[in-house]
DNA sequence: GCGATTCTGGACCATTTGGTAAAGCTGGTC
DNA sequence: GACCAGCTTTACCAAATGGTCCAGAATCGC
């Protein structure tokens, strides 16, 4: 649970209390900033805590980003890791596309603290990005590979097909201010997306049987 | 050409370069950092001039930003405006596709620039979005609409097929870092992306002649 | 209830950052 | 080639920012 070089007691009903206010003002500002442009006063006020108080729970701002960032790896691989090699194959993609629309709808914010670190060179995430997102990544384009050779999907680049389901589910959250001026702030544009998506993957993957 | 409160005589040589330095640099600077995370120092270097002296051609910070923005805004409206009523439905909205995704080749830092601008929710775009784009979205998604209607594409909803090309397509520059990993840096990702996309918006809009 | 521990915030600090003043240099024009 | 507007730089600022110190306040274990 905690890394070798520091044993550390259980925290406190405090420290876990804190630390969570912290990490939820952190993932606003930040995700509102990116790194560089969220400042550690922005923190203290959305927290409700004091400066050197934010400082007393983590060791600096870098200390912070990281922690939200580990955490969100997590999450943000969750919904693909879900996707099983027993299901229906058309059904499994599609049912991953909308877990993730779900998430943008859900936590735009972690969608947008990912997007900010990625368009910045991901300087802090390319491990990450390079071992357990890779790895992932793999699995599942073999995988769909695979199916796509057994004939129970039409064939295409599984790797682009990840990007485009990627791209497309995290535009509404990631573009939710252009989203939301274009649709005339309609109340739940995700609610349209989700159609359109499904119809639009389905047309691509569904298997011609010629 | 120019605003009326500024006569202006016209601008040297020298101020043309030197303008022309400054806003590549800040390009660089801007769309890596955003802009809260980009400083004049980075530019100076960047330009190869010293700080002053961009604050010679620029009023600040803010000035630069804001000029980039503008230039950028045209540019990247272009595309679209050049979908043609006149011309074959299907194919137009294909060459559409493919000038966005030669955008995200040539130009991924201007890509980038925009999304970070978006991404912390258009500060200082809004107007900008809310007239000039915003005109032009609803002009296309009723072109899209009327072809539609006319059973010369498939229908769906214009807006989020919007939004799915913008999606996919700029995923290619801004998410360069992560495509470029899980690529295995493969050289040319936006080639693959071509195919893959042709055939997939294809399959989308084809009408079915039932 | 009380000492030990954990938590909290006001004052402070060094560095960075956007920006300015003003002196010196340059290049085009007569 | 001397002048002058236009360009460039050195030396500064004031504010913002990440972070520290330390004394006092809350809380916990008993």
């Amino acid at each position: 649970m905690n890394d070798a070089t520091k044993p550390e007691k259980k925290p406190s009903r405090i420290q876990l209390r804190n630390r969570k206010r912290i990490l939820d003002a952190a993932l606003e500002v930040f995700s509102q900033h990116g790194y560089r442009g969220a400042t550690l006063d922005q923190i203290a006020d959305a927290s409700g805590l004091s400066k050197p108080n934010i400082l007393y729970y983590f060791d600096g701002k870098e200390a912070i980003h990281v922690t939200l960032l580990n955490t969100l790896m997590e999450n943000w691989l969750d919904p693909l890791a879900k996707m099983s090699p027993d299901g229906d194959p058309l059904e499994e993609i599609l049912a991953y596309i909308h877990r993730k629309l779900q998430m943008s709808r859900e936590f735009p914010r972690e969608s947008r603290l990912f997007a900010n670190e990625i368009l910045q060179g991901a300087p802090r995430m390319k491990p990450h990005l390079e071992t357990g997102l890779k790895t992932l990544f793999d699995e599942k384009t073999a995988l769909i590979q695979r199916w796509m050779d057994q004939g129970k999907l039409a064939p295409s680049d599984p790797r682009h097909l990840l990007f485009s389901i990627w791209a497309t589910t995290q535009h509404y959250a990631d573009f939710e201010e252009q989203v939301s001026i274009l649709t005339d702030r309609e109340t739940d544009p995700v609610g349209g997306a989700e159609q359109f998506l499904d119809n639009m993957f389905r047309k691509l993957l569904t298997p011609q049987q010629s």
